[in-house]
DNA sequence: GATTGATCATAC
DNA sequence: GTATGATCAATC
């Protein structure tokens, strides 16, 4: 089991630098031509296709063995994002990080957060979208690049900060459902859920039991770009 | 055109 | 329903 007191594995760990070698592999790849090597459907017409770019890449770097959800590859302690970019690398949307608990985070500090502890490491797949909407389909995404990343000391002071000023400011004094997007420079807090009436349980600022959305932090594309930009 | 709030797909 | 993977689309 992973605690907030384990060591990341080594980057020189065979497994680690195996997952690295085949993720890089993948560079230049179609996600079409990596679902046909892997047997499975592109998505064609109409057919809703959120999510299915990510699966397509975990299912192909988790290789044939890969069974269950949970942290991705938890083992290795690393997090799998892929995020769509344009040519010059610039994420065409935000990165969900992960849901959040209203009342159990109102206890949390930024170095024992579990937003923490997933971004400690993530391998972003960056891929290039030729367009969407009608007229394109996912199967044409391009792996543009892969970057195994660790957030270094200014873009973990940048997060920190925007995470505590969360906590702070709104969960412990109740104040859950002023949260809007706009707050944050690097890390947002944003609707994460079925739809507008898919809510969690919270206090508001008298201590009396509400029920406020379901919300997520997110990562905003320009912090994202820039962690590519670096790195690829 | 960029951003925020809303929503979709799949598996358990 | 919950969790994990995200993108859609109305609004600014």
């Amino acid at each position: 089991m992973l605690s907030s007191a384990t060591a990341l594995p080594e980057l020189s760990d065979p497994r680690v630098s195996a997952l690295w070698s085949h993720a890089r592999s993948l560079v230049g790849a179609r996600l079409g031509d990596i679902a046909d090597g892997l047997g499975l459907p592109v998505p064609v017409g109409n057919t809703r296709t959120k999510g299915w770019s990510g699966q397509i890449i975990e299912r192909e770097l988790g290789g044939t063995e890969e069974t269950t959800h949970g942290p991705d590859f938890a083992a290795l302690g690393i997090e799998l994002k892929t995020v769509p970019v344009d040519r010059l690398l610039r994420p065409v949307e935000s990165t969900a990080v992960c849901v959040i608990d209203p009342i159990s985070i109102a206890a949390e500090s930024w170095s024992t957060s579990h937003v923490r502890k997933k971004l400690a490491r993530v391998l972003w797949v960056a891929l290039k979208v030729p367009g969407r909407g009608p007229g394109f389909s996912v199967g044409d995404r391009e792996v543009a690049g892969a970057a195994l990343w660790t957030p270094c000391a200014s873009e973990e002071s940048l997060l920190a900060s925007d995470f505590e000023m969360f906590v702070h400011e709104y969960f412990r004094k109740g104040r859950a459902a002023e949260i809007t997007g706009h707050l944050g420079q690097v890390l947002q807090v944003r609707p994460k859920a079925a739809n507008n009436r898919d809510s969690r349980r919270a206090f508001n600022n008298q201590g009396e039991s509400v029920r406020v959305g379901k919300s997520g932090f997110y990562l905003r594309p320009a912090f994202v770009g820039a962690i590519l930009r670096a790195s690829l």
